[in-house]
DNA sequence: TATTGTTATACTCTATAACTATA
DNA sequence: TATAGTTATAGAGTATAACAATA
């Protein structure tokens, strides 16, 4: 776990790498959108399906904390609630022990919804995944591991 | 240089590791998009960046290439374009054998903007990957050339 | 008629700044 | 005063459908 002292390493193909990085990322985005999207009638976009799963893994969850974890402005997630209460995916009630706190909740129809349109994206990218040999599959899970845990803090000077 | 050996495999599940992508997959775009924006004042979004990119890869290109490339309508590339011919970093001329086709084509305003936005989110890429051992660094670069492979044509029913 | 783009229209996402309500 | 959200405002991205221009 000791991470890699950097001395002076220049590694110039990391720049390439990047770009790699970069290229499939946003290819996996357009996949994922498209499909999202597409899961008619629940056709959610991809900001409300972060907001929903945030939610369903988070009852109770205040707005700042769902903005935070989605990474967007709290105004933004102020109005991306609007819709999705407005759809009645979601419930935004006054937190009793404080009133300025927001207490989101998922609806029936928001799991519903959710399962549909998140869980059938999941599937459909499943369904992709398994066209890969079990080491190639192997190799992509332990890849997203190591991302994510690059990008989640940025302290990538002593790791955790 | 040896990619990292995956002994015991257990790929409990393909969904969960679809689970991890997409989740992966999410949080890098998060981390691109606030790093393509906060490049001013050149400041780009993804899709403008995009479509840059595109154009500077394939001088002269129609919309309509574009707009397959970067996966969006062509009534989304064709507002884009505007944007961007307005900010001059692109020109859009008629072609002459076939006036109803358009020349897309990167200004040096175009090419400047492109360098200092695009590239510079690159680099930053580049270091937060440098942190990264060389088997992790192999790891996850070969991780994204399958995955490209793997979502680049459709047929997720035979493979290739 | 078929092809290549553009316009009209309508939503969603997003942020900054100003404001409200509660502590 | 400080905190949690909301509203006002503004601009970009997106799609579908109707339209225009060229072949």
């Amino acid at each position: 776990m000791t991470k890699p002292e950097q001395q002076d390493i220049v590694v110039p193909g990391t720049t390439a790498g990047a770009s790699a990085v970069m290229e499939t990322v946003l290819l996996l985005m357009q996949t994922i959108r498209v499909e999202m999207r597409g899961h008619r009638p629940a056709g959610l976009s991809v900001p409300q399906m972060r907001v929903l799963t945030f939610i369903r893994g988070n009852d109770g969850a205040s707005l700042s904390s769902a903005a935070e974890h989605v990474g967007v402005a709290l105004s933004s997630m102020s109005k991306l609630v609007d819709g999705l209460v407005a759809r009645e995916l979601v419930t935004r009630t006054a937190a009793p022990e404080d009133r300025r706190r927001v207490i989101l909740r998922l609806t029936t129809a928001g799991h519903a919804t959710l399962a549909q349109s998140h869980d059938a994206t999941l599937t459909r990218l499943a369904e992709r995944l398994d066209h890969l040999t079990p080491d190639e599959q192997n190799n992509v899970f332990q890849a997203m591991n190591t991302l994510t845990k690059l990008f989640t803090d940025d302290p990538p000077a002593t790791g955790d």
